[in-house]
DNA sequence: ACAGAAGTTAAACAATCGTTTAAATTAAAC
DNA sequence: GTTTAATTTAAACGATTGTTTAACTTCTGT
């Protein structure tokens, strides 16, 4: 993709996630990208299919990590249920404002076609793991859980560190305007104690 | 409180759920209120006036629950920690929409501060529920946990499950538009899960 | 060098935004 | 019943919204 595009998809990722969809206006990411209002209609031809854009452009860059993990023969499933805490952790914290769009921005979408491209998306992720479980399950590894709400309960730490920042920077005495600090801090946290939880969690208990 | 102002607020909070603070006009929510435009300004002053005192309005309404939980002495704490799961679950389930609004508006809110008071809120409820951990801590029945995912957890589990309608509905097989079914079914789904988890997760293993 | 496509621009479009105004109506106080 | 205050109304305010237009420049292929 165009070097132009990418660079206002960029822009528009940063300020969808800082003021929302309908608290940013089309001027407003022209201006910070430094090109023509136009050239946004130019290109994406609206501000709707812009966030189109925005969701496959970042969907298509983070696809492929988790086929990968499900691919791996040689991983016990506890091994795979560590890797893949590592690697969505990293990869929802790293990537927080676009998760941050995705999440705070499907309960309000109107368009039906748009609510559904992201609910598949989430639906993909689901899969993978509960293929993963599924897996620790069958090899009388695990013990018989909640799909839905084990996946949801993961995934729903790591928006809750994403959406409630401001609450965890308070709580560990981070300045909420110093990202760098928080993300440091909150990845290696986050692993650990997701880690452990599923550990307690998935445990077959005597 | 006046009727017809707690009327506005209700139209209000059900509209910002849906369309999110910015995606909803004054316009719609006086037409849909059955009141005249110029009266959300003559009662609340501005729009985001408005928005303070609808979350005025609805935290003293869901306050002192946990407070009484704390009090009661003479439950275990592993009683309070189930008490505090059914109490959770119901409260924010059954106020869906303003948990929305809370939640997806805190990343996006410019204004410091109304941040601040939503986070002053949270951090509110979280100090609540360390307590109740502390406790069972001090009592040796509990094990050392990380405090703040622990509660980011269960809070986490249920934005999920406020945020990702879409997606629980998907897979639990609900009409996306059947509020009432996907209330009834995920209720004592979550309450089930939530407290399974946080048995097994602090829990001291031998 | 030239023709046609692609890119870029400033300006304007109608629509909607939050808020205010001033007049009209209703309620309350004495 | 009269006066004063509170409520309600339609209309208008200027600002901003997303999008389009038409003129202009740059690039591309021959």
């Amino acid at each position: 993709m165009n070097d132009k595009r990418v660079h206002i998809l960029d822009v528009a990722e940063q300020l969808f996630s800082e003021r929302g969809f309908d608290g940013t206006s089309v001027r407003d990411i022209a201006g910070q990208a430094g090109v023509n209002l136009a050239m946004i209609s130019y290109y994406f031809g609206s501000k709707e299919k812009l966030l189109v854009a925005l969701i496959a452009h970042r969907s298509s860059y983070t696809h492929g990590i988790l086929e990968e993990l499900n691919r791996d023969d040689k991983l016990s499933p506890w091994d795979k249920i560590e890797r893949l805490v590592d690697l969505y952790v990293d990869k929802i914290i790293n990537n927080y404002r676009f998760h941050s769009i995705m999440t705070t921005h499907l309960p309000t979408i109107q368009s039906d076609d748009i609510r559904e491209m992201i609910t598949d998306i989430k639906v993909k992720n689901f899969e993978l793991i509960k293929k993963i479980i599924t897996e620790g399950q069958q090899q009388k590894i695990f013990r018989k859980v909640d799909m839905e709400l084990t996946v949801g309960c993961v995934m729903g730490t790591l928006t809750q560190a994403t959406l409630s920042k401001s609450l965890y920077c308070r709580l560990m005495h981070i300045d909420i305007h110093d990202e760098d600090t928080y993300r440091k801090k909150i990845i290696p946290k986050l692993k650990t104690h997701l880690k452990s939880l599923l550990k307690a969690h998935l445990e077959i208990r005597n």
